[in-house]
DNA sequence: ATTATCTATAGATCTATAGATAATGC
DNA sequence: ATTATCTATAGATCTATAGATAATGC
């Protein structure tokens, strides 16, 4: 048993201390960028150190591994993520209102290329039930699929979508969409818009399966 | 100047060159399988070789390095799958038969994960530039993307589909789902059917945008 | 002479650790 | 005493090459 201790200077951190968590989170920067564009396996501890303008083994003192590393990286984007897709109440958006919180989303990762560059590497990576990242991805499609589903059947109970949906067909269609048209948004920016096929697609939905 | 070889025993092959070619198929399928699963990245060559049989310096004879080896897979695959879609006469199939033929091919890579894991796996590495596979990456979408064109504008000048019909959204949702769907597929194999998502999907479009 | 295949190895790179240094905070 | 950071390095692994061996084919 001991005395809990003091927190000190818990109000006014620590010019080292703060130059610690600035460095953390240029880490994580760094990192994120990287393992966006060449993936985790494919970036080096060495290459995001040297981003961070950290020396290798000043990086490993803050994640003493490069598997640390990535769920810090992951730790960061599912807040941004969840932030955006909750709202300031936490609640999700159910019914008509969840394809609109997701035409939202997409519109804001067509402004966010590293973001989806992380998601679409890591996706393809993290199938290997031996990486790192491996039940991050399985508990996002778990999410993503149940918010979906949620969203769906809500939206049948409120009388805005069609009792006779096709519910799990909607779900798994739509996150197919939306995961497919990042990976060629990614491949040709220019060539096409994420948020315009969502928007169409989406519209075909209402008009499809809508009661309006 | 120089006579023409004369081909001695291009009929009869011997034993020793047979061996060599069924060492190159076995390294071929070897990497497919590894490549489908831990990527071209995440693969090494002293694996493939240990797969295939081989000491590593006896796979680098036939494949003198890695992109090659990558080269020859990604040629078999390619291979594979075009003959499937434009069958014996080929001419790729048109109008809704387009669509056919492409639930036709979800099917089939339905019973052959490793097929689609190269692919999906590849996709998300080949993004980049500099990875090998990235001018492969970038003539399937473009090829893609041309079939489905062609496809849908001559359902139009047939009268299969109506005039209206948005092309390029129709083109790059449907490529976007089936490569959505074979992310979720590969992690949930039991959870999704690509067969039956692709084929709800194309009723749709059948009823939305047909003129029977 | 060709070639399928092997052993051995060079040279690069990668993750992670050991141990030192210097500044901060009690 | 703690900790942010560094240099140096161990130990593994990776791609590719050099050079040898032995069987085949002319």
């Amino acid at each position: 048993m001991s005395f809990p201790p003091q927190y000190h200077s818990a109000r006014s951190p620590s010019q080292r201390a703060q130059a610690g968590r600035a460095s953390r989170l240029k880490a994580v920067r760094a990192a994120l960028e990287l393992f966006a564009t060449t993936g985790y396996q494919g970036t080096s501890v060495a290459r995001v150190a040297e981003h961070a303008g950290l020396s290798q083994s000043g990086l490993l003192h803050h994640f003493p591994s490069k598997a640390v590393l990535l769920a810090a990286v992951l730790e960061q984007r599912d807040a941004e993520d969840s932030v955006f897709l909750t709202g300031e109440d936490g609640e999700a958006p159910l019914g008509w209102d969840a394809f609109e919180a997701l035409e939202a989303l997409v519109a804001r990762n067509s402004t966010r290329p590293h973001l989806v560059g992380l998601y679409v590497r890591l996706s393809a990576e993290a199938m290997e039930p031996s990486h790192p990242a491996h039940d991050w991805l399985k508990d996002r499609y778990t999410g993503m699929t149940a918010w979906l589903t949620d969203a769906v059947r809500i939206g049948q109970v409120r009388g805005e979508i069609h009792a006779d949906a096709p519910v799990p067909v909607l779900v798994h269609t739509t996150i197919a969409l939306v995961d497919g048209l990042q990976q060629q948004w990614l491949l040709h920016p220019e060539r096409v818009s994420m948020v315009k096929e969502v928007g169409a697609y989406t519209a075909e939905l209402r008009t499809r399966w809508g009661t309006a």
